[in-house]
DNA sequence: GATACATAGGTAGCGTGCCTACGCATAGCG
DNA sequence: CGCTATGCGTAGGCACGCTACCTATGTATC
């Protein structure tokens, strides 16, 4: 979802925390604790790439997805289809 | 899933593997030390009652969904519909 | 008779990752 | 002067899925 958001455009931490909320209609609220250690892993994974800067006195790091990222976020929008058919099929109702 | 295959009657722990093997169209093929501890979970939780019989000089643990396990199965499905629409708005294209 | 596979149960330990609970800092408002 | 929004981060606990094992019987194969 992370990689999702960023498709976008490059935004920073607490942006992305915002766009979640808005995208997911309320529902999603993760906390910093949560959304910042998965940039870091995704950083580290070389599906985006973060650059510091200064916004209003306050520091920033704003993430871009990378090339990597991109085919990272299509093959995980692919399997989640896949993911979501399968159990849909097995709680049945669903699909 | 586990919980959605035992609403179509008794099941022992083997027959529930295949049971989830055949209604995911064979994408799911969990192994024992995934399924066991799980039912061991699901059988502490309450929400299903095992059986010790012997079928074929094999010793089998029969699972039964029990009433606090239905309305288990009805919240997790609820839930897993909210869930996936949450996911997919976010992701985008799914939906 | 030996080997392999399907059936049927189980445990131990690793790794991942989400969440809670913190800490730090600045800008703006009442 | 304190509260809230903005913005970053770390530490530790907990849950759980998976891999890798072990045990045992019935049946088919070589």
């Amino acid at each position: 979802m992370l990689l999702a958001v960023l498709e976008q455009g490059p935004l920073h931490g607490y942006g992305i925390i915002e766009a979640l909320h808005q995208r997911s209609g309320g529902a999603l609220d993760l906390p910093t604790g949560t959304v910042y250690p998965a940039l870091r892993r995704l950083e580290r994974a070389g599906w985006i790439d973060g650059v510091w800067s200064v916004v209003g006195g306050r520091k920033r790091r704003t993430y871009t997805l990378s090339r990597a990222g991109r085919r990272e976020l299509a093959a995980r929008r692919s399997e989640w289809i896949r993911f979501s058919g399968v159990v849909g099929s097995v709680l049945g109702g669903t699909t």
